[in-house]
DNA sequence: AACTATTTATAAGA
DNA sequence: TTCTTATAAATAGTT
């Protein structure tokens, strides 16, 4: 509380300080009038008086210089930054759109044959490729549904055969319980090929299969007696 | 410049005023002090006393001001929200260059299955309008080619008779010139019938058709014979 | 503006 | 710090 060297100052700054703002405020209200004082002690204490406020007297000061000079800052620089960049931004949005709204089939208006034909192209070339890439997909799990299955088929049998070797001293239900559980699960028993789709390969799933009929298919193929496998990216349905 | 009605407050507040800002100016040099004063009398006229530049004491004001208050306008209200549109019109454009980056086939990587066939679905969708209107341009051109063949043809006959007629008094080989040239250029010669496919006859007014069509609709609807069109992403299966 | 009677502000000391 | 006080300055009314 005591920022000076000599204590004499600091009063002498305190007594014209607080004078000084009581003339301020005699002048505001005898004359009406709107005073705004700031006043930064050498050490850079902030002392302020207004007979409204602060804020409303800077603004109305700076509103009286800003109109006293027309041009510059109206709408900030950075203002006037972001607002090209708004307006960049627009374009990019307006122009993807537009091309989007296109190979939507949307908007074809102005464009010619040829133009079209682009269009055509390009949406065949995006075709194919997705196409593509969801078979891949789908085989990729298809092929590890097939390992799993392998591999469960592979302990059902040996399950089996331990049952066979205890049923000389105990009772076969048991072990035939298993076995025929799992029996329907895979449908044929022995031979489990991966399947390797050779006559038309992009067409399995393309005609009719809406999100829907997916979800119906996924379902139906999941074992329900069976915890340890979790099939919610399945896709395929098992004929 | 006397904007009282009474002269005498007039020069009360000019008496007071200057006393205020002598007494100012003397704690700024007195004391090192920054003083800032800003008077609106009540005619709304503008005093400033300031012991270095009003702009660096209002400066100097709104920065204690604002570390005092950490939040709030420090990029003023304007740029916050140009900032917010700007984020706002970013997350919209990435969003739709992921979406036509996908439709593209290019960037699958983060899709399931089931958002793939939707994507394959809507290209489909899009192939299909687009085709449509391809093939109802490229009809609606030769169409209008028609009609101006038979216009021409027509002007061709018409060219033809007069000759005939003129034949009597003169020679008659460049009547005959004439209408040998465009003989050839039509192919056949005197019936020259817009092409209405007897098979889909609705097919010239076809003009308003709904973006979106039935796949069965699509397909009946396809010439075979249209060179242009490619029938190896037809979306039903032939068998 | 300038003058003046009166009030107020100021600095130094208690 | 606050109070006192002598002195300087400010103020309102007047010319």
């Amino acid at each position: 509380m005591n920022p000076h060297s000599s204590s004499s100052d600091h009063i002498t700054f305190a007594k014209r300080r607080n004078s000084l703002m009581k003339k301020a405020k005699d002048l505001s209200q005898l004359c009406d009038a709107e005073v705004g004082i700031v006043i930064f002690s050498c050490t850079g204490q902030l002392y302020e008086y207004s007979s409204s406020s602060m804020d409303s007297v800077i603004e109305r000061y700076n509103n009286l210089k800003r109109e006293a000079q027309p041009e510059l800052d109206q709408p900030t620089f950075d203002a006037r930054v972001l607002e090209e960049e708004i307006a960049n931004l627009n374009r990019q949005l307006q122009g993807l759109q537009e091309y989007h709204r296109q190979l939507m089939g949307e908007d074809l208006s102005g464009l010619s044959v040829k133009d079209i034909q682009n269009l055509e192209n390009q949406l065949e070339m995006s075709l194919s490729t997705i196409r593509l890439q969801k078979e891949q997909i789908m085989m990729d799990q298809i092929n590890e549904l097939h390992r799993k299955r392998n591999l469960i088929h592979q302990e059902n049998i040996e399950l089996h055969e331990k049952c066979q070797i205890h049923r000389e001293g105990s009772s076969s239900s048991e072990a035939n319980r298993f076995h025929v559980s799992y029996g329907i699960d895979t449908g044929d028993d022995t031979d489990i090929p991966i399947p390797s789709p050779s006559r038309r390969p992009s067409r399995r799933n393309r005609s009719t299969t809406p999100p829907v009929t997916t979800e119906l298919a996924l379902r139906l193929s999941r074992p329900s007696n069976f915890t340890t496998l979790d099939d919610n990216e399945s896709v395929l349905p098992q004929d």
